[in-house]
DNA sequence: TGTACATCAGTGAACGCGCGTTCACTGATGTAC
DNA sequence: TGTACATCAGTGAACGCGCGTTCACTGATGTAC
């Protein structure tokens, strides 16, 4: 059955938005187009109608999720807090990370519009982190980069051995936020 | 048709070999059995004369691959000298990188056993990273931790972006190998 | 404003494909005499 | 040492399943008069 032009585009933010969270979730492979639909209350036949295929729905997933991880960003009061935020239990157990913890490996191995979507939203991230720098500072293109680096590389492995062995997560975690801090210490 | 003992414990080593290797290149669900052996020059039938699953395969590849970053990690000179050879171009546009690279969000979605492996695994790193270090140095687990954490991200980032934005993925290695150098200086 | 028709968002069955796993079979190996 | 038989590593066809995508159809929406 028909549905109104703006329903029409509810559902297809609705899928957009069930996509996002169960990629980061399970990750792209592990998520059917069915799955996804489901998720958002439509069936998925008409999935097609909105998307040109799955991978089309997951460089809009980079984009919709990178936008949200940016803004986070921007909304924190400083550099500090934002490691303290992102360097947390919830967010380690939370089922849906930042994106490049949980897309970055996958995205890898994807077609070229997902990885250059993919790509914008890391320079989009680094850009967002390095404007809470010093702006004389030479080295703060390369702190953001490296801040960005040991942030996504500690929750994902802390969160790839929190089931087993919490207590190595635990002591990555407590590593990372001691030591970002040393990574945007400026002199 | 039967093969000596000794043959069929190398058609083992090749599968584990050619897994370890393919796993690392494409990651753990877009590498079929059938490909892996035929890469071992077997046929799939076989496999499971060898391992009881795909899944069990994958564990024995985390070990057989930490083992391999472990004593990488143990050869080298020091810590300066590691983070160099980790952090370069070579390492990001080989295809099949360290494990932690290649597989870390994978074995996040994987069962127990995949996981109880890759924690040890990640252990055993961030043990001879800290064996690097001076013994009596209260901060050198976290340092440790959160050097390897700097590693792992920025090759992630480095290589997700290489394809759309190379000089983005420059200033990520470029920016990882200073900052990780403030990571390991005492004091 | 009311009516008739064209449009098109969504449905659900179906297709084709690849994958993990199983299994009957083959024939070389290893062992018992 | 030589022979006969049991064992078992490897083969390749087949099974079952899930997934991305297509398509004929439905019926509500939007539009032309």
């Amino acid at each position: 059955m028909r549905v109104s032009k703006q329903k029409a585009g509810e559902h297809r933010d609705a899928i957009l938005a069930a996509a996002s969270r169960l990629f980061r979730a399970r990750g792209f492979d592990k998520v059917g187009v069915a799955e996804v639909t489901q998720a958002a209350g439509l069936t998925h036949g008409g999935f097609y109608g909105h998307f040109a295929s799955k991978e089309a729905l997951a460089a809009e997933v980079c984009d919709l999720s990178f936008g949200n991880a940016v803004r986070r960003v921007q909304a924190s009061a400083g550099l500090e807090d934002y490691i303290d935020l992102y360097v947390s239990g919830d967010h380690r157990d939370r089922e849906g990370p930042c994106p490049m913890v949980a897309l970055g490996t996958d995205v890898s191995r994807l077609s070229g519009p997902v990885r250059a979507q993919f790509a914008e939203g890391v320079a989009r991230y680094v850009a967002a982190i390095r404007a809470h720098m010093a702006p004389e500072d030479p080295l703060a293109e390369g702190r953001a980069a490296a801040l960005v680096s040991i942030l996504v590389g500690g929750m994902n492995l802390a969160r790839a051995v929190a089931a087993s062995d919490p207590a190595l997560s635990e002591q990555i975690l407590a590593g990372v936020r001691v030591q970002a801090r040393a990574v945007i210490r400026p002199g």
